[in-house]
DNA sequence: TATTGTTATACTCTATAACTATA
DNA sequence: TATAGTTATAGAGTATAACAATA
């Protein structure tokens, strides 16, 4: 209320919120993009890096933290396992459930995406010095952490 | 190549483009419930804030900035035709294109759009200090020009 | 002949809910 | 009876392309 109508049209278009969703939105197409080269899409570059941090888990828990109904997973984990990067094993407990786990070429296909994922970092922050850049991180990763999220996963990501 | 994998793992998913991504779609959706509010979806006060920007554009140059067809833009003008919020003129230089305005109705609620706005901006910044905060958006402003985006439009915003 | 707005159609995507097997 | 995975179906949302009016 301190100041005038002019002032705040500007704060908001070019505010930092604004400016977190228009790179954000930005960031994920680019980096979409890029991974195309390794014919993945960001949900399943994701579930290969879940699958790499705690393999085993079951399908629902799983589709879960990719913010997708049980029902869609289904054909999402059966093109990956055609392809041969994942695969289910029975579960001896409760064979109910299927535990799912990287192939060695999905290991080896996770190494390609994090050199991808790398470039796809420099470039983006092409415009800053590296003692920038550590700004940059540190500031964001306190709005994140302020903001209850979870590092290492955002289930916006398209599903495209 | 410098580092090893253990390291070039937590500074993808740790890095300012991962957190970029995951904070924007965080951002876009704490956007987007706020303005439900106000009965509006991001498009929709795209839309209000370009014509206040620049009023009596046709709906073929509109539909490019905000990123959909033509085709689908109709249905998009006339809901908010319908609720008083803009207006469709005949261009007398051009009949076959109409000029969109807001109305006295449209200009009201971008009033309130703004001040959601400048709601949104505190709170997703709530963690930073305003000095911080100043760094913060003069830090992602440089990354978005570099990274040539737009002022004040993206087309990522969620349709729904 | 080209362009603006519009309408119609066809298609993709997605979720809901029914189904099978295990518990 | 409840839960994991799966399958089937139906609905929403979207783009492509045909159409009418004007240039």
């Amino acid at each position: 209320m301190s100041t005038n109508q002019q002032t705040d049209r500007s704060r908001n278009q070019g505010g930092a919120a604004f400016l977190l969703a228009q790179l954000g939105a930005h960031a994920a197409r680019a980096f979409a993009e890029r991974i195309a080269s390794l014919d993945l899409t960001p949900p399943q570059a994701g579930l290969l890096r879940m699958l790499a941090a705690t393999p085993g888990r079951s399908q629902r828990r799983l589709a879960e933290d990719l913010g997708m109904p049980p029902s869609r997973f289904v054909p999402f984990a059966d093109e990956l396992e055609g392809r041969g990067l994942i695969e289910r094993r029975k579960n001896p407990d409760d064979r109910r459930s299927h535990a799912l786990y990287l192939t060695e070429r999905g290991v080896e296909l996770l190494a390609e995406l994090r050199e991808v994922g790398a470039a796809h970092e420099r470039d983006v922050c092409a415009a800053l010095s590296s003692d920038e850049h550590r700004q940059l991180t540190v500031l964001l990763r306190r709005v994140a952490e302020q903001q209850g999220l979870t590092p290492g996963v955002h289930p916006g990501y398209r599903s495209s």
